[in-house]
RNA sequence: GCCCCUAUCGUCUAGGGGACCAGGACGUAGCCCUUUCAAGGCUAAGACCGGGGUUCGAAUCCCCGUAGGGGUACCA
């Protein structure tokens, strides 16, 4: 399956533990895996926990959970470990700490006092006077003895970085080619916060040199801050991975146009009955074979005739050259339509225990047995796999519920439809094969006796047996119901007909 | 405000100067198949944001608008 003549690429997912997973983090992790696949390289999981106010607690196992479920198993990091670990980056303090004061110590970074007051200020007065906003610069040029002595003295502070203030910075995005950024128009970044822990600047490029990263898959809200990254990575003489950033993704064109917002991804439950998140999709009957095949073709393609695919095939074929740049907007339409045939590829076995947690919490205790049976009957009409219960609960249901409106087809009335349910009852009574082959062309048959149409017959036994108007076929159905209980139930229709 | 990215059917996209009166997929509409619902088959409607260049020739290259998006935090 590997790409041989491809060098092994290492490629991470980090994601930092404020949220649940959703299908904008899941792309990004599908891209990591499948490049590291693709070349025999190694797909890296790590937490980007640098920021203690918005941790979630449970956003963690929330990602592993989705992660696995989906399929992308990762080949290091936390929870399987590895040779670079930890893997965690509050476990890495320490780490970054080390990197800051060599920036400092060679005069690429510097230790900033100022206040966050003092800060505002200026940044108030720079906006009134229409400058660049940017570092007033006061610490820049603090010697480091100075600097030293005021942390000695307690003088909370925080590590900036030293950006120049003339020239450009030049980024190579893979997808985009080369960007140039002004170095005016960009910051003193502060890399490492007054309570010791370096932010997402540092960190993350530390942790990628460190992890023998080769890859950097993104989103493109990175790409405004990537001459920093650079200028990171130049200062301490390290080669750049190459950079990848992804497009993001847009509101569904039925919430209106433009951005995702994260009112919108609360909207997306009521106004279209889907979610933003994998956990809710799994639970709405969502296969990670659908999830994975819509989320790929979002920003990438292969060619111009196919686009349906399973994991081990985007593995084969997924190349970074055919990403696009540009902004998407989700359509779940699609995703319903890759689910759907997603579904339809899975062998019986695997389909009926997939749809059997559904029944279980449905409160239906589907035996494999009876599963085994109906699931081929449902399988092409399902998109997702919560529908199996709705479609099939008739099947289990020992007394099902009839009642005159669910026998009246609206075209003819009450009086027709028992004089057809009758003659169906007295046919099928006669027989104990319920197959198509040998009911079928008899029930024909019946109805060009009585002058009628065949459908008038099979709608009439269908409600009566199943008490749903659309069905699977009707014989296999009652093959699986049995003679028994279809007679029963066309009994008890003519006993409600007939009173 | 300033900086950066992007721009082909409603949506996802193919296209990387002539092969394009722009191809595919989803969705939509119609027809066929059919005992219902699906699935499947066929057909139809549907797009190169606008304006300038460059060129014999532009969806494709350049510039300017416009629109959408991102950033502008001791968040990631």
């Amino acid at each position: 399956m590997s790409n041989k003549n491809a060098t092994p690429v290492r490629a991470r997912f980090a994601p930092s533990p404020t949220g649940l997973t959703h299908l904008g983090s899941a792309r990004t992790a599908l891209y990591d895996y499948l490049i590291a696949k693709q070349t025999g390289g190694q797909f890296v999981l790590r937490i980007e926990d640098t920021d203690q106010k918005r941790f979630d607690p449970k956003a963690e196992e929330d990602l592993t959970n989705s992660l696995k479920w989906l399929g992308l198993q990762w080949d290091e990091g936390i929870e399987v470990g590895g040779q670079y670990a930890p893997y965690r980056q509050s476990e890495r303090k320490e780490i970054y700490q080390k990197y800051a004061r060599q920036l400092i110590e060679q005069g690429d970074a510097f230790y900033c006092f100022c206040s966050a007051e003092k800060l505002e200020e200026t940044r108030q007065a720079q906006q009134k006077n229409k400058e660049n906003i940017r570092y007033d610069g006061t610490c820049r040029h603090l010697s480091l003895e100075e600097a030293d002595q005021r942390i000695a003295n307690g003088e909370p502070y925080v590590v900036r970085f030293k950006m120049p203030y003339e020239g450009t910075t030049t980024i190579t995005d893979f997808v985009r080619g080369e960007i140039s950024f002004d170095n005016q128009y960009l910051d003193d970044y502060v890399l490492v916060k007054s309570n010791g822990l370096a932010v997402y600047h540092l960190a993350a490029m530390v942790d990628d040199h460190l992890m023998n990263i080769t890859h950097v898959f993104r989103g493109e809200e990175w790409l405004p801050t990537s001459p920093l990254h650079v200028r990171i990575y130049e200062a301490l003489g390290w080669e750049q991975p190459i950079w990848v950033h992804l497009s993001l993704f847009l509101k569904p064109r039925e919430l209106g146009k433009g951005k995702l917002s994260k009112r919108d991804t609360e909207k997306m439950k009521e106004a279209l009955g889907t979610s933003f998140f994998i956990m809710d999709l799994k639970e709405m009957g969502y296969i990670p074979e659908g999830i994975i095949n819509w989320v790929a073709m979002m920003g990438w393609s292969y060619d111009d005739k196919s686009d349906f695919f399973t994991l081990a095939e985007l593995v084969e074929k997924f190349s970074i050259e055919k990403l696009n740049p540009s902004a998407v907007a989700l359509d779940f339409k699609k995703l319903d339509y890759f689910n759907a045939k997603h579904i339809r590829e899975l062998s019986v076995e695997d389909l009926a225990q997939r749809i059997k947690p559904f029944f279980l919490k449905a409160g239906i205790d589907a035996s494999d047995e009876i599963l085994l049976k109906i699931t081929p009957l449902i399988q092409e009409r399902l998109t997702t796999l919560n529908q199996a219960v709705e479609k099939a609960k008739f099947f289990f249901k020992d007394d099902i519920e009839l009642s005159l409106e669910k026998l009246q087809e609206s075209k003819w009335d009450l009086a027709a439809t028992l004089i057809y349910t009758k003659a169906a009852y007295e046919l099928i009574k006669k027989t104990d094969d319920l197959s198509q082959d040998a009911l079928n062309q008899p029930l024909r048959d019946l109805a060009k006796e009585m002058g009628v149409k065949p459908g008038m017959l099979f709608a009439s036994v269908r409600n009566a047996v199943t008490g749903e108007r659309q069905t699977p076929p009707l014989f296999e159905t009652m093959q699986i119901i049995g003679k028994e209980k279809v007679l029963e139930r066309l009994e008890k229709a003519i006993t409600l007909l007939e009173s």
